[in-house]
DNA sequence: TTGTACGCGTTATCAT
DNA sequence: ATGATAACGCGTACAA
């Protein structure tokens, strides 16, 4: 049993290892890891031994020695197009308070709505061979597909169910949350629709809302809806832009359905200074049920879609293929309208 | 030279490797690795050789070896309360964005605003031997900064520097941001201000803020705050019970500052709903300036506090630390007053 | 139940 | 500029 320790190694942390404490409690470096990983494995009295030496050393495990031995990183990495969204943020919280029970760490890809910068992160990503990819939406490049299907990682996608997932999905449907909305605003009497939300080529899941706005407006015999697609990232203010645009562009619109609330909110606080009346002048629909949405005056319609049990679901999804266990291919989230007084 | 593969070894994962580069490009994995880390130190056509084998390979370096081989993990530790929180979530947003320039991934961990489960968070974490910690607030338990010490990694805490540091700090003046609001409060005339924010035991921060009101409404010769403590974490309607529970206890209020403008923001809107007109009958001052508060009616008035610079700033430190430069011990990043119409 | 031998994939060091 | 060799700290497999 050789002893090895200070300058010995250059690139030594100096700092106390499993053999250490293998030696303080008399054992070998075999049972300090049983102990560590399965307790049970064990018995009592060496353990006890055992676990003395480690408070008394204060030793901690190094998880790249455990990575590179067991091959299983305990990482998941997650690309969304920005925490700067209360809905990504709500997910990405749940997925970490899922995963950190189960001792897996989650690493965050920020993509800015560009399926390219999202390429280049799961390139990055796949150094660290996480358990799992938890991506946004259904739209990838084809590198980014093929990256993934050659290391063979599970993928969940969120946000998106309208069209089929590389491994699989939890997420909702864009193009019936997008009916639902043009069922109303025509029920609510609407003639003249339109829609404010991110670019359709950076962001599908908004495209996906607009179809089924588009749909809805069809069937109903109506002509197509407006629509104003914003850049992103777009801020708060954008909301105040969008009605301005759609103002100029369609001055006979009688309803607007933003993308995403805090535009609709922004819109809306925006109508109410101008003394223009909501809904009676002009309807207005959110997307996301933020927080505030249902404190303003009129209180804002609105789609409700659950971004925290996206996040905790698309995590337990992930688990179950890691695990083994059978798993559904697409869990279908509900998106629920909310109406209230705007629209 | 022997050969291994499939099925050598059971941990084998079975994927390309720097060996089996460094064997299609005829030169050792030693060069391999300086083709990756040090180009500069190859000779262009080799270099080129090895990185047309590592396209042609699909090779991807494997972090977790790189890790315990150099000592250096390329992760950066973050804890904050929650992410359910706009400020919480541009601070990390813009400390990823910082960091992944460098190649550096972040794990996070929410603290639910409770030292035990930082503490708990740290020692985990610390299992992957981060090159630092980004901790918020000031105050952590024993324990936790023994960890912090012994491990002997940089710790940069955030929005707080009314106390000494672990080590550096990015973040500001509570205190001195409590104090400028009081002091705005009693130029507009307030006699009775109140206080509505996360308990003092969960949120060192509104507690300091709450201790700045405090000492501008006692120098100005008025009874001390009348304060309602919320228990974390708070949704935005606890804004407006928050609300409810000031006017209960002391009626007489002329001014409310939340620690939130999530809070603030609730509240105004009630205050619209009821006739409570503000800020003639009540001021309010929120923080944070969240994107709404300048499109509600009247306009919040708030203190802005900058937290993407804040968590940019953060990890510059962290990694100015990390490379061995001069770097200040404390950054302390200004706070503004925003006065608009609500107080 | 516990110990021994070895490999995980990479970087650091020291030669050449 | 490039290569050979030895760690890095731990888990797996199998023997005892």
């Amino acid at each position: 049993m050789r002893r090895k320790r200070f300058g010995n190694t250059p690139a030594g942390t100096g700092v106390v290892t499993m053999a250490d404490v293998a030696a303080r409690a008399g054992v070998s470096a075999q049972t300090v890891s049983r102990v560590i990983g399965r307790p049970e494995m064990v018995t009592e009295e060496t353990r006890k031994r055992v676990q003395d030496a480690i408070r008394a050393l204060n030793y901690i495990p190094n998880e790249a020695a455990r990575n590179l031995a067991s091959n299983n990183s305990r990482v998941v990495a997650v690309v969304i197009p920005t925490l700067s969204s209360s809905a990504f943020a709500a997910q990405v919280k749940a997925t970490i308070d899922m995963l950190e029970m189960r001792g897996i760490s989650v690493i965050i890809g920020n993509s800015e709505y560009s399926v390219l910068r999202e390429e280049q992160i799961i390139q990055t990503f796949l150094e660290r061979r996480p358990m799992g990819f938890i991506l946004t939406g259904l739209h990838h490049t084809p590198r980014a597909m093929d990256l993934l299907r050659q290391s063979g990682v599970p993928v969940v996608e969120t946000w998106d169910t309208d069209a089929p997932p590389i491994d699989c999905a939890a997420g909702f449907s864009n193009i019936a949350a997008g009916r639902d909305v043009g069922a109303l605003l025509l029920k609510r009497g609407a003639q003249r629709i339109a829609f404010v939300g991110g670019a359709a080529k950076q962001d599908s899941r908004a495209n996906g809302r607009f179809v089924g706005l588009a749909q809805a407006v069809q069937e109903a015999g109506l002509p197509p809806p407006e629509r104003i697609e914003l850049v992103l990232p777009m801020s708060t203010q954008d909301g105040i832009r969008g009605l301005d645009a759609v103002l100029a562009q369609a001055p006979l619109t009688d309803a607007i359905f933003f993308s995403a609330d805090s535009l609709a909110l922004a819109a809306l606080l925006e109508c109410n200074r101008r003394g223009l009346r909501v809904p009676e002048q002009l309807a207005i629909c959110g997307f996301g049920d933020f927080d505030l949405a249902g404190l303003v005056t009129p209180a804002l319609t609105t789609v409700r879609i659950q971004p925290d049990l996206m996040g905790r679901t698309s995590a337990e999804l992930l688990l179950a293929r890691v695990d083994g266990d059978e798993a559904p291919r697409t869990v279908a989230l509900q998106h629920q309208l909310i109406r209230r007084g705007s629209a």
